[in-house]
DNA sequence: GATGAATGAGGGTTCATTCAT
DNA sequence: CATGAATGAACCCTCATTCAT
């Protein structure tokens, strides 16, 4: 899939100039209409207009629209992995309860960030091809819990991997879509469903 | 919104003759397009096409697209639900892990019936403004659960029940779009992950 | 090139009922604004609005305005294969100059019925890749006068095909920028430029 | 039509320096673009990144896209004449044939050359209103034959000309788009097409 | 002069929906 | 009721051209 690559990859990522100021005013137009139209709503010329751009520029930056939510997708990725990252490292020297409950809370925090905005680009990400950069995001993440799991001799470490990250995934959806805001509360949810989860193991 | 009611509620829904063939065409070939083509591809003139039925008797039974994609998804949960309450009926002398793992195995029955269609019906799900029905289809399934839980005096069983049912979604989801299709492995993976969080209740 | 084949093949070539009115609409509609506007003026918005159809009408008999242009290629080498058979039997019983001759004239009838809109078509064939059925007609065309050539025993008469007919073809376009009209002078060269290259080969 | 003229004649043709260059550079890389992509292909924006020079500094030299293609075909005609005239002088003391002959071969030598290219510059130059040198150009060649068949005194010189330079310009395109490339064969097709004629006029 | 980001009109195409037959 | 041709708003994307720096 040359094709798809060429579709998700941003045209330029510059760094400094007018340039940035236009790539940044369409990543923030485009995260404020998915906020409020949706990802049925989201479309090139809504983007640009509410970004003060031209169509013309949009295309400049961005091979089409659904290289823009690739990027604000890998945007949301890469924050996420590297605030895992600390808190991995942060709470190193503890026990698998608190090195687990440190990751959870990073990744509980960004949600709880902008919840509907992340809830959509979920979504989004549900839909779309995934470019090369994203997958690689993800599969660190993957790996990150992986490893603290082998650390601590948790057996058939993937699956239960693959298990906590989904549960820690259905019951934030589920949270943030009935209304939930609290944090302490669905971290300690969450961490009671990993734990004992990861415990019953071995 | 009277607009979003009559988009989602079929026109009518024959229980006999032509027009029941009608509709079941059009929701078996809705099925298959969803199935070869994803969401994006599916669209009324193609599923007309495919039905053997013109656009216009389409239009006769469902009021729009949307329309046809909520009954999809209403006849999903409709099915469910009726296997919920099977498996709770059949498992109720057991304890409380017999009746959460018979209602985890109904559940899980659907989703590998057609892992595909199922995970294309509910993402068609999350975007789509909920009808009257499949919120209420819905409702009753929480009900069942929290009842199976409030019967065996778990604290706070509102939220036990949407944690329960989320991790669960979350874990089969994650299992199946990574392509597992053993259903003994995932089913006692789900259990052991419910169990484990509701005992961690009390 | 399946692709090249779907954009150059109509959708449906209707023979009867109100699609068989709009499909002669859009090719009458497509003629005049080639003739007014000449190939760069030729779009799908202008063609439908001067056919008195929608633009999704006009992609629902034609994969896209190259297929409008294809057809009407493809109907212009149609009438002109049936012409130049129709010369040809007519005068199988004379000499070479006579069945060449006749069919020179056929041809050149056509280019004068509507110089302009035959040179713009003769132009669009240039740049567009040929559908199957067009290059069928083209090369019975050429198969056509080879025939002849070959009953006359000249000698390489593939060659001689090809020249023939390019020659013929440069001059009348030639003639026909130049503001020519007159049958009988056109054809009183054509005759002795390819009699006498014939001739000549022997 | 003062639009037209401003169009295609170039803002200036700088005869040194580094303008000098940079006009040649957009004129080479128009010619490989022309050549890779066709005349579909062809815009300013491309020829500008491969030229290595911005689209503005290419606004400078050439009033627009237009421009440049006239400025290649003028280009061409100029060489072509220049040479036919050599051809014609160089051969002045032979007869018709020998004259003849030699400006075949000329204007030959130039479409074997780059054939593609010069393919895809007479289809530009067919749709192109034509710069009034290169008008002049075209009106010098036709004159130069023109002169060569009265001084030989051939009847209806003019139309003769017109014919002789169509039906090269016929066979010589055709012979190309087949795929031919021996020098020899098409010259010695193209000198008995035209010496024929010719003499059969008288 | 040179630059290249920005513009936006223009043109291609799809598809939900209507309506005359 | 069924049909399916017709509609046209909605989107996507390109590229000739301008203009502030």
């Amino acid at each position: 899939m040359p094709e798809n690559i060429k579709k998700l990859t941003p045209r330029r990522r510059p760094k400094q100039g007018r340039s940035r100021d236009t790539v940044e005013a369409i990543l923030t137009a485009s995260q404020q209409i998915l906020l409020r139209n949706g990802l049925k709503g989201f479309n090139t010329n809504v983007v640009a207009k509410r970004a003060g751009v031209s169509v013309g520029s949009l295309y400049q930056f961005f091979p089409g629209k659904e290289a823009i939510l690739a990027a604000l997708v890998r945007d949301m990725r890469r924050d996420m992995l590297a605030d895992l990252i600390a808190a991995q490292q942060a709470s190193n020297a503890g026990d698998l309860a608190d090195v687990i409950g440190a990751m959870i809370d990073a990744s509980l925090k960004h949600h709880l960030r902008a919840p509907e905005l992340t809830a959509t680009l979920e979504q989004a990400e549900a839909q779309l091809p995934m470019d090369a950069e994203t997958q690689a995001l993800k599969s660190n993440m993957f790996q990150l819990v992986l490893g603290v799991l082998q650390r601590h001799a948790i057996e058939d470490p993937e699956t239960v991997t693959q298990d906590v990250i989904a549960m820690c995934h259905g019951m934030v959806d589920a949270a943030i879509s009935a209304g939930e805001r609290d944090f302490d509360e669905i971290s300690s949810r969450l961490r009671r469903a990993t734990i004992n989860y990861i415990s019953a193991t071995n």
